[in-house]
DNA sequence: ACTGTAACCTGCAGGC
DNA sequence: TGCCTGCAGGTTACAG
């Protein structure tokens, strides 16, 4: 479900919630995946961020009356079906998988039908334990992303571009939904395995802009993506492509076809995106 | 080190 | 109505 702009939506809203709160205990369900939640007792947190897909939770935590201190971060990754609420009590829900009371009764809470979501609690910065969010390329609005430095990440493997893309190696918060967006708005065939520095540069400006049109309209809720409070998102009705197939391309008339690329569905206009 | 593939989960829509 | 199959926004372990 949630890939940049759905994530950077829960952080906005969840943000003013959650700071400066203490978290007093965490319950979580026995799954390695959400087990670490528990370890965030104790910890204050000072401020919720984001880099690509995951949130960071920023911890701490005084361990001494001499003003020493101990910095950790809560990570929580939505995976497919995941979303964070708070209440004032705790609701009854088959689905939860997490949950952190606050020291004001207050209570942070995980919900993920799928269970393909992910909490750890890591020392700050050290994200050994996530191999993806550990090797994360760079933020797609960050001004040290140019052409140049995409396009050279991108030759640094073979694999297709829009495999490229959701490995999150090029760029971060990229899912399948943006993926396909963008590469229909920069005419690019998704099979595509080499792009020259012109292409790129058209790609990363065509990405920026799918991802900003989307945070603008509070994310794509396609079925399950929730904000904190509990609104869908308004992006899906302004999709091109993603989720089109069969339906004409709103640029040349032609057919969108749907087919799979390293095992992820993808759609793409036959005209506009040839090799 | 890189590449491709299967696996992890649950619910739901569509076909018969 | 009920059963079965395939599919879903993502990441990770593993084999070659």
């Amino acid at each position: 479900m949630p890939e940049l702009p759905e994530v950077e939506t829960v952080r906005c809203q969840l943000e003013p919630m959650v700071v400066g709160s203490t978290i007093i205990s965490g319950r979580a369900h026995p799954s390695p995946k959400f087990a670490e939640a528990s370890d965030a007792t104790g910890y204050r947190i000072r401020c919720l961020e984001r880099r690509g897909k995951y949130l960071l939770f920023a911890l701490t935590n005084s361990v001494d009356d001499k003003g020493g201190y101990s910095e950790r971060q809560l990570v929580v990754h939505l995976g497919m079906t995941g979303a964070l609420y708070v209440n004032d009590s705790l609701p009854d829900d088959p689905y939860q998988r997490a949950s952190w009371t606050l020291a004001d009764g207050r209570h942070l809470w995980f919900r993920d039908v799928r269970r393909f979501g992910r909490i750890a609690v890591v020392p700050a910065n050290d994200y050994r334990s996530l191999p993806t969010l550990h090797r994360l390329g760079p933020e797609p609005f960050d001004p040290a992303l140019d052409a140049a430095v995409f396009h050279s990440s991108l030759t640094k493997s073979r694999r297709r571009i829009k495999t490229q893309l959701l490995s999150q190696r090029p760029i971060a918060g990229i899912g399948n939904i943006y993926a396909d967006e963008a590469l229909w708005r920069a005419r690019i065939h998704p099979g595509t395995r080499r792009v020259g520095l012109e292409r790129a540069d058209r790609l990363l400006e065509h990405l920026r802009e799918v991802l900003s049109e989307s945070l603008q309209h509070g994310g794509t809720t396609l079925r399950d993506y929730r904000k904190p409070d509990g609104d869908t998102g308004r992006n899906q009705k302004r999709l091109d492509c993603y989720g089109r197939g069969g339906l004409p391309c709103r640029r040349c008339g032609s057919q969108l076809v749907v087919q799979i690329f390293d095992q992820r569905t993808t759609t793409r206009c036959v005209i506009c995106q040839r090799r």
